[in-house]
DNA sequence: GTCTATACACCGATAGAC
DNA sequence: GTCTATCGGTGTATAGAC
């Protein structure tokens, strides 16, 4: 079957890209003057619109959040799927590693995570399509820590407060910096005691 | 010595009052409309005022989040003075205590929460005095921790980070309910068992 | 001194010509 | 699809009546 990408006109792939070139201006606003410290008239000049032509492709600025919160959810989404223990690799090494790299995804890009995990934008809810990847994100999660050996849910809540307690803490209070990040591998050791998840072998430490 | 507020005139004294009207009118629109969904002229409105005349009592929107800001600080530390180990009470109990305190205390108000903790104002930066409130209690709270057993800084930051992971967790995804306020005993406990402070007494418990 | 009235620059959003 | 013109808002600020 033929992609249904190469059966689009000229002018649908061209109104495709202007529209993707909106998302990313708005992505570099958002990084540059904080995700509520732009209007549409400062990223229409951005992308050499006048502001009411961005109505031609997006209903209202909420519009455009909402694509960037499923981006942002699509992006976890890519890397979160190399995680998982690899044979022979022990749970807690697996589990470390995952938890590094969610931390790592999010405080590489505070506006990003601000958009998906904080609610900073008043009244922006996202639509059913874009809570739906985020859903998705979070089904994902908790079928790696279920592999992982966390198979109660009060289990899965405590790791989901703690771990997004160090990557708050870590984003609010010393951005740019390592003092929480440093405090990761202790509290999966922690947790992973907890749970009953056995320590790595001395070895392969 | 006789109290200064004694001493103010009728008109210094209702001033003080509009004042304060004011600030709670601003509490109670931000907690129905939100912390950012209100406007000075809808604010004036409710305290019977014409917009412009509330910068007869405050310089702009801002100084008026100031002293919210600063007394959400107040009140923490009004309840915060309560907590610490008791005559011959276990220090976990107290911890117990303590933690669940300061969790009810942001969880019973979330707007308070999201002045105090997050940065969900564009552009409000506390004043130096609203800011110097914030750290007293933060050294409180550092002072009581190393009351009951936590001296080294890591843990104090390893404890901040699953306080407010849990606390952030309960209002943004169970708002009023109790999913994961009942999961903080059972981490006092594993973060009590991980810096040594003793598990309690059977019989007290 | 405290108010009303008004102006400014900006915001998200819409109408309608081309 | 893109534009100009405009609408009803916003925070902010000042002039001037009383």
């Amino acid at each position: 079957m033929i992609d249904m990408a190469e059966q689009r006109s000229l002018a649908d792939r061209r109104s495709d890209a202007t529209r993707e070139g909106i998302v990313e201006a708005a992505w570099r606003l958002s990084r540059q003057e904080g995700l509520t410290g732009w209007s549409l008239r400062r990223l229409a000049d951005e992308v050499g619109l006048a502001a009411p032509s961005l109505y031609a492709y997006f209903d209202s600025k909420h519009a455009i959040y909402d694509v960037m919160f499923r981006q942002g959810y699509e992006q976890l989404d890519d890397i979160a799927s190399r995680w998982g223990p690899a044979p022979g690799e022990p749970h807690r090494r697996a589990f470390k590693v995952a938890a590094a790299g969610f931390m790592e995804f999010c405080t590489s890009d505070p506006t990003r995570y601000q958009l998906m995990f904080q609610r900073v934008i008043p009244e922006f809810v996202p639509s059913a399509d874009a809570y739906s990847a985020s859903v998705a994100n979070y089904e994902r999660f908790r079928a790696l820590l279920g592999e992982l050996g966390v198979t109660d849910d009060r289990e899965l809540d405590l790791w989901t407060a703690i771990s997004t307690g160090l990557t708050d803490q870590q984003i609010s209070n010393d951005p740019g910096g390592q003092r929480w990040f440093r405090l990761l591998d202790r509290a999966v050791d922690i947790f992973c005691d907890h749970v009953g998840i056995p320590p790595e072998p001395e070895g392969q430490r």
